[in-house]
DNA sequence: AATGAATGAGTGTTCATTCAT
DNA sequence: TATGAATGAACACTCATTCAT
């Protein structure tokens, strides 16, 4: 009934904000307390109001604005549909999650992290094996299994899928490369899946 | 009685090595020209007789270390060569260069800054276009054009396979990822390639 | 209608005993308000619904905490006792009270401020000299006059009695030293007693 | 041959010095970096030059200013000359030593921060009882065996011999007691001297 | 060419104090 | 009375940069 202060919240929530987009913009280093305190409009003291430190706030931001979910949230009925539907589905859909703001601002924040601090490099890789990749193997591999696909090896075929759509990504938001910006979501999705079932495919005579 | 260029040449390129490293263990903004100093057998102070200031140490290592030649070491040659030799060279080729350990300092030094540094991004997306991509662009195009490899789009097929290898680099040497490592070369060339000429191949019969 | 100030006086004295403790503990500039707080079980905020500052609380501690009335309570008719009777009564007592709980909190809580604090150390001198060294000197000075004591300066006897006892206590309270707690207060007033009384060179019958 | 560059050793014992006088007059706590910079005519950020912290500069200012020599520098012979006389010379020379401006400023530098601090309390407490009290108790031990002073517990007599002393410094300097100011050394010492000696009791022939 | 002492601007952080509620 | 969010002025400390030597 009694539920944590609806200001406490907001003020918590504002301050990770506030830090998710400056750290984005900056990096964790060169991020200053006064710049998310600007941000947030607040002053630099009232960070240590909720947070134990600036660290502590990142921590904190990466694991309120984490997109665990990511595939977790594919209906499980998914794995009955024909394996170039559910490509298709698929890659658009993650396309379209990881191209959302919050989620590239995500990125943004952590990726230059991830190269630098051992324990997040740890956790990332945790995230990655057992939220995507897993899921990609387990379906990869059931279609092979079952004929639908060409037999393979279907932690590959994951990691290679997974890292086509992430360097369309990266080339798109990180690099802004207009050459690639200028296709739609669709497109991109039609040239990696038929890229990926042509191969993928089992040969019909 | 001048010293010899040679000298000054050795201790720039001294410090640069020590700073390539630093950049890399650490990042820019952590990286104090101390630990440089350190790294490099000097002290701080030596560094501004060499370079303006931290940032055009960090901009002329980049320089003098960009492996702006990837792809340029190819010969002409290759390009007579059947396709799937053709990649599977390339793609061996590029995983050793890549992998090497000065392209890994490299990476790690500019992955970071690219994210957060836009004159960085804008450059290092020029190199990519102009370098790597419209390398890739031309052979695929002369393949697809002379039946070779079936018809598409040839951009988004060297995006492709670029964003693929990549990936894997990535995830073995950013990430540590000891399922990836567990793979030769060999290996990783292989099933990159098969995937893409299973798919890109016009189907016999 | 008007609450009771008795109330008042409670929070009050709540506080002022939180801050006695935290002081002993941590001095004065290392204490926090939020760790008087704490202490108090009360938030930071409230001190100052019943003191001006935190110097205004430690300066009202000082005041109500002050155990000026030391050697107050001793009985006039002490006064008529034999001079060794009331020493060993006087040094035994003074022991007891200077070795109470109360007392060292106080003693830990303002000595260190004496020392760095002019207003403080003032104070303290005029107490020091008022009420305990003009009554010891009152005591030297009858005893000498009327033979029972060898004639002497009795300011001086007065400041050494109280400097013998106060060294004992700042060894086994303030250095904890072990040597010393090992001693029953009755063995230490026995000590310095005997040493007043006899001295060191030995008594030719 | 080759010592410590001279103006190093300068500057740290300049710094030495600054901190020596703040922090007597300030105390640990409130004395900040920039007042020990001004007061030794450089900026805060050269103490970090010298010192590892604020905490690492205390500590090497006690190891560098400590008397520990005090009782040490007394010549052998003393321990033969006449009780009385060594009493009187060792009482006078410690007033002395202990009354100079060096071992005063070091007194109100330590006291606070011993009561406060278990590691410089133990310290203190090992220094007080191996360097000073040890000789004491030999003195006395050797002496009352000879049957030169009245049998009893030398620790006690050196405890009390000490104490009084002390009590006569910390009155006259912590507290500014100008009564007390206006006794000369060498009158304090007789009076110690001779209560210790005598005691209070008028002897009977 | 090379040192390293020295600076000053800026960083994360703490905390007494205020005040709307 | 009582809370605790909020501030602002400090603080210890770091570090790129300068410069006399």
């Amino acid at each position: 009934m009694a539920r944590t202060p609806k200001v406490v919240e907001d003020r918590r929530e504002q301050i990770i904000d506030a830090a998710l987009h400056v750290f984005a913009q900056k990096g964790f280093t060169r991020a200053t307390n006064k710049d998310i305190a600007r941000e947030a409009g607040i002053t630099p003291g009232l960070i240590y109001h909720y947070f134990d430190s600036k660290e502590a706030l990142f921590m904190e931001m990466l694991e309120r604005r984490s997109p665990i979910s990511i595939v977790k949230a594919m209906p499980a009925e998914m794995f009955d549909l024909p394996a170039e539907d559910f490509l298709r589905t698929l890659v658009l859909h993650v396309l379209q999650l990881v191209e959302g703001e919050d989620f590239l601002l995500f990125i943004r924040t952590i990726a230059p992290e991830i190269i630098v601090n051992p324990t997040l490099s740890t956790l990332f890789r945790g995230l990655l094996q057992q939220q995507v990749l897993a899921f990609l193997h387990d379906f990869f591999a059931r279609k092979m299994a079952n004929g639908e696909l060409r037999a393979g090896n279907p932690e590959i075929a994951g990691q290679m899928l997974i890292g086509s759509v992430m360097s369309f990504v990266m080339r798109r938001h990180l690099l802004q490369d207009e050459t690639l910006l200028a296709l739609s979501q669709q497109e991109i999705t039609d040239s990696i899946v038929d890229m990926f079932l042509l191969g993928l495919k089992p040969r019909e005579q």
